[in-house]
DNA sequence: AGCTGTTCCGCAATCGATTGTGGAACAGTT
DNA sequence: AACTGTTCCACAATCGATTGCGGAACAGCT
């Protein structure tokens, strides 16, 4: 069976093309009485407007773009969650792209799929690594957004979160609690985050009034601590351990229960993102929590901003959440 | 800056429209030398063809469509890359939309979302409940395959993996090492899938000649497994846990631990899935691999059968993966 | 020369909606 | 009656591509 058009309604209704469009989208040149048979003809007749055909003529495809990282990691599904909330809350739709890592792969996106692309703006995951050519979307005329875009500024608005403020305070809880040797562990992932963090980390202990000591940081750049690198900091005799990512903790909690350190009663403990392991961890790890969803849903209002306003680059700033758990040895007092 | 058309090329090279769009798209109907020249000043002047423009006259949108559930799971991202990868190789593009939970929002979705949709097929992720009114579905003209569509089956093609097989496998497994008082841990999730996987479990006691213990079975339908009930089932003494799932694996580990059971000389366990924790508990869990990013591109290749070809409904089996680490105790056998 | 068959390309319609312009119909005012 | 101002709607163009049909140009053959 044929698609059902504004023609078809216009026939059956009498009047013209133009007045069933007016009608159907609440232009106000139409007499209540005719706009309400239009509106009820399109119903009967099970109408839906041709998104392509209205593409044509608006210049609008009412779609995001989401350029993500082939790479798998629980917090970027957890932002794109937050993005298609958003988007779905306003109507719009969503198109996610995977982005192959490699300059190549990014100049090809750039001048081979992004000017074909349906969608009116692009919201851009990044991953750890420096993408150097992607930055070529700034000079496009495609709206864009970066979603934590540390290690490398794009010139583009960005949404990011309070990773040293939050790390600060959660290393300040270790500190009011009476801890006073508290390590840093580090590694792994992006090093502008563990940067970020370690600068939370000595705010913390400077406003603790505690003195650095350089053998109580464990800082493996660019890599997941070993077992033995752990167990040699505990050598160093910490009762607090603040540790930059959620899975570099479990590694740690692993190490401090086979050294047979009670936690927290030994050592106290806190992560950082508020994976979904740290809940179940023995004891449940306390840890700062990123806002993904909200940071996804920030994003998507910046590019609302910038498709419809136009403005220049700006950003936005998410607070992290301290989520107090038993590995900080202080789940009582809250 | 005005959009570059095939209308500039034409007037460019000397040539008509048609002729512009037979040369680009490789129709036989033009000559190498035109062809060249046309593609040449393509190039030169920027062009890039309208998506919306193409769509409206073609009818087709090369873009498939994946409706999620709002719910959070590794799985769901990771079946989610299968798609994304297996479409950006044959060059479509991946429109993700959220589905709500409860029947209104299914049955606005399937009236008012599905009929405008820019999509050539649909690709259906479907949560643990029993939809009621997405079945609708199938009576529409919109070529769609369900992923894992276990407890309800909606007249649709879908693609599934060998979880009772799988399940069977891995006890099997236990069962040659020499394990004889196996206990199942099913809860939580999906009551199929552990349904599936507890008659996995009876199959291999069965082919094992051993003899089916009610007391070794633990099966809070619909929930996780307490602790309190793991304690308790420990209390039957048993030699392996085969559990239903890594992260109630990842409970009983904890368990066992804290009732100084030796993983895996005591008691060996096995679980299902293959999560990103299995491989960082302590001892690695031996477990069985769904191969979501495999059964994600499968869906793909049937939903552009079925587009292509109007395939009727059918269904595709992907096999699971035995991964021995070393909760199971016989890593040094492999 | 006349006929047949390729090769290559143009004309005009078409997909389904939106929008600028213009005007008919009618009411209200002087 | 003439004029002004609303209200409501139609005409036709337009967005950018694809495609069925037809035909010009040319070669090969008898």
């Amino acid at each position: 069976m044929p698609r059902v058009t504004i023609a078809d309604i216009a026939k059956e209704a009498g009047v013209s093309k133009p007045t069933v469009s007016r009608a159907l989208n609440g232009h106000p040149d139409v007499g209540a009485e005719t706009r309400e048979r239009i509106q009820r003809i399109a119903a009967d007749l099970g109408y839906a407007p041709s998104a392509s055909a209205r593409s044509l003529r608006t210049g609008r495809h009412d779609t995001l773009g989401l350029l993500m990282p082939l790479q798998q990691w629980w917090g970027y599904s957890d932002i794109q969650y937050g993005i298609a909330e958003e988007s779905a809350r306003r109507g719009l739709h969503l198109m996610v792209h995977p982005l192959r890592p490699g300059e190549r792969a990014e100049r090809e996106f750039v001048t081979q799929t992004l000017p074909t692309l349906p969608v009116d703006g692009l919201i851009l995951l990044m991953p750890e690594g420096t993408p150097r050519h992607i930055g070529a979307i700034a000079h496009t005329s495609m709206p864009s957004v970066v979603i934590d875009d540390r290690g490398h500024r794009l010139d583009l608005p960005y949404v990011e979160s309070t990773n040293r403020a939050g790390f600060r305070e959660a290393v300040l809880h270790l500190v009011r609690h009476g801890r006073r040797r508290i390590a840093f562990v580090g590694g792994q992932l992006n090093d502008a985050f563990a940067q970020e963090r370690f600068e939370g980390y000595l705010d913390a202990l400077r406003e603790g009034g505690i003195p650095y000591d350089p053998d109580l940081t464990l800082l493996p750049a660019d890599r997941e601590p070993t077992a033995d690198e752990i167990t040699e900091l505990l050598g160093t005799d910490p009762d607090g351990l603040a540790v930059a990512w959620d899975e570099i903790a479990f590694s740690a909690l692993n190490a401090l229960h086979a050294a047979g350190h009670r936690v927290p009663d030994d050592v106290a403990v806190i992560g950082f993102d508020d994976s979904p392991i740290a809940r179940v961890m023995q004891p449940p790890l306390t840890t700062v929590r990123q806002p993904f969803r909200q940071m996804g849903a920030a994003a998507v209002r910046m590019l609302l901003d910038s498709i419809e306003h136009g403005r220049p680059p700006a950003h936005f700033t998410v607070p992290t959440e301290l989520v107090i758990r038993d590995s900080c040895g202080s789940h009582e007092d809250q």
